[in-house]
DNA sequence: AATCAAACTGACAGCGCTGTCAGCCGGTTT
DNA sequence: AAACCGGCTGACAGCGCTGTCAGTTTGATT
């Protein structure tokens, strides 16, 4: 059987076929006699639109893309999950688009996509939601799309984004409120923006609690397992080393508990150690790790969210949500000996 | 500046469209100044060809689809970027779709997604690729396909596998050529063929080395870290517990870690532990997981490949490829002492 | 110089939808 | 009774490409 179209229908249902792209884009002022006679035309002929026609009739895709730089594994599988859920309620598809930031033809690529009308809009994850050419590439070629955790706000562009200064900062005291006083720090990769700014907290909540902080517990590390454990053989060296270490991803804090093992540093009981990410890893590591979990997969769909909103022309009155991330205690972390 | 289209190309070249077309498509017979002369124009306007009008001229979207049922996240994103790696490189995109196996509107869901023209064609990730309704619809619907590690091989469709069964062949004999006699295994989840296959791995082992299997050191597992863990308790709770535990993947082999851990079993000294997989948390666990690593990448960048072969129509000779694994030896594993 | 195949190019008809706009119908208002 | 309005429906013209096929040029051959 051949693959039936929309004037086989419409023929099948006595309609013409305006009527049945009526009924099948769920539009309004269609009796509903009429619409349930084009219906099981559909039923009976397994009638399915041509994507592709529609797309170019339309002049859109029906697709949203998702931009991402090589960040963890975990980080984009849960956006891609919270994004497809929300994209495939709506009848939009998922098209990902890994790039890498520093090629020179990225903005190129990414407009190209866009061009090409296979997108309708765009989900930047972090890092590329801190890359303001490509940003603001985006703002001149007039391309809807949401940010994910971006740290700049200078134009009116939606983002969702989490409370993760505030959750680094509660983090910070509650390792103080255990009785730790020397807690080191890890900062994220330079690049990654949304990571480093957790150090603010950090900062914050020696301030809060009045007490000194030593510059010598912060090491730079560079978001990967290894730069943590680089950044573990730097602290635990130390002459008087840190009773705690605050890393600000969990492979980092990952790879300083390995570094630990290593030295045969019992945790928590001679150092406690957190991250940040909840990470598959967080919990299938020993002593389990106590981290920050921020809602990766509901932000993405608030995102969809968002970027659906303006592709169907409403302008968005508050652009932005923000979400609540949520301490995890577990077993990496406890009062100091 | 509106979008240019192929006519604004071909009248600022001199041409008509349809030569504009063969250069944008590559195609042969187009004279090198003629095409040097279009290629001007499309760079003058920076023309992008639409996406959706050669789809619907040329009744094909350029879009493959990526289907899987929640398998581990660092599977999925290894066969995403080696499938998208292949896909760009053929002006293809990749549109990823998770479905769950189990939902009785799969087959619906899949057949539409071709049916509406969103893909040409499918790759399919186990457990999928196991599932004989699914494989058979494609085949009744002549819908192009290529699975990844299916286990079974009754329709003469292309697929790409790996040789995990010798490595796990190959992992057991490491382990006794260790000293272990005693080698505990957890089997894999039941709906993942391709996982539990692995035992026969470890079964050929025992019996090449003229060993007795002992039963009571085979427990089912069903792929989860949480399952492996239930597995350890079952298997170190044994009056003579095992000196060695092979997981049929790491997930599960970190499970066993974490439980030996809790019991202060050292490691390797007192128990070796091998996974499959070679997961990130393979190296970011302690100790660091002796594992198996499958070149997942190369074999999903490989399935595209056969898949882009039959969308051209070129009927493939050997619509296969068997890859191979590489056993890779961490701090998980040693001699009994 | 005539012949001919091969290389090259263009005219044109769709692909299967959606947007626009006009028209119809029945009920309500003046 | 005329005017009007809102709900409903259909005719039609594209959207921007590709496939087909016929026509034209080119270069080699005789």
């Amino acid at each position: 059987m051949a693959k039936a179209t929309i004037d086989d229908v419409a023929a099948l249902a006595g309609v013409s076929m305006k009527t049945v792209s009526r009924v099948v884009n769920k539009e309004p002022n269609v009796r509903a006699s009429t619409r349930d006679k084009v219906q099981a035309a559909i039923d009976e002929l397994n009638y399915r639109p041509s994507q592709s026609a529609r797309s170019l009739a339309a002049n859109r895709s029906y697709v949203l893309g998702l931009l991402y730089d090589n960040p963890s594994a975990s980080y984009v599988i849960d956006v891609q999950d919270g994004a497809l859920e929300t994209c495939r309620r709506a009848g939009y598809d998922l098209l990902i688009h890994p790039c890498k930031r520093d090629a020179d033809d990225i903005l190129a690529e990414v407009l190209a996509l866009v061009r090409q009308g296979r997108v309708d809009g765009l989900i930047l994850t972090p890092p590329l939601s801190d890359m303001t050419t490509l940003v603001q590439a985006l703002v001149d070629a007039a391309v809807p799309f949401v940010r994910l955790s971006p740290t700049e706000h200078t134009s009116a562009c939606p983002y969702v984004q989490t409370n993760d200064q505030e959750a680094a900062y509660d983090m910070t005291c509650r390792l103080i409120e255990l009785g730790h006083q020397r807690i080191g720090f890890i900062i994220g990769h330079p690049d990654h923006r949304a990571v480093t700014q957790r150090y603010a907290g950090y900062v914050a909540a020696f301030k809060e609690n009045d007490l000194a902080l030593d510059k010598t517990l912060v090491v730079q590390g560079y978001n990967s397992f290894d730069s943590g454990r680089d950044c573990a053989r730097q602290l635990l060296s130390l002459a008087e080393r840190p009773s705690a270490i605050f890393a600000s991803n969990d492979d980092m804090a990952a790879g300083v508990i390995i570094e630990a093992h290593h030295r045969g540093i019992a945790m928590p009981a001679e150092l406690s150690v957190a991250g940040f990410d909840d990470t598959p890893v967080a919990h299938q590591i020993y002593p389990s790790l106590t981290t920050v979990r921020q809602p990766i997969a509901e932000m993405a769909a608030k995102a969809v969210e968002l970027l659906l909103k303006q592709l169907k022309g409403k302008s968005v009155q508050m652009p932005a949500a923000i979400m609540s991330c949520r301490i995890l205690e577990r077993e990496s972390t406890g009062k100091p000996s």
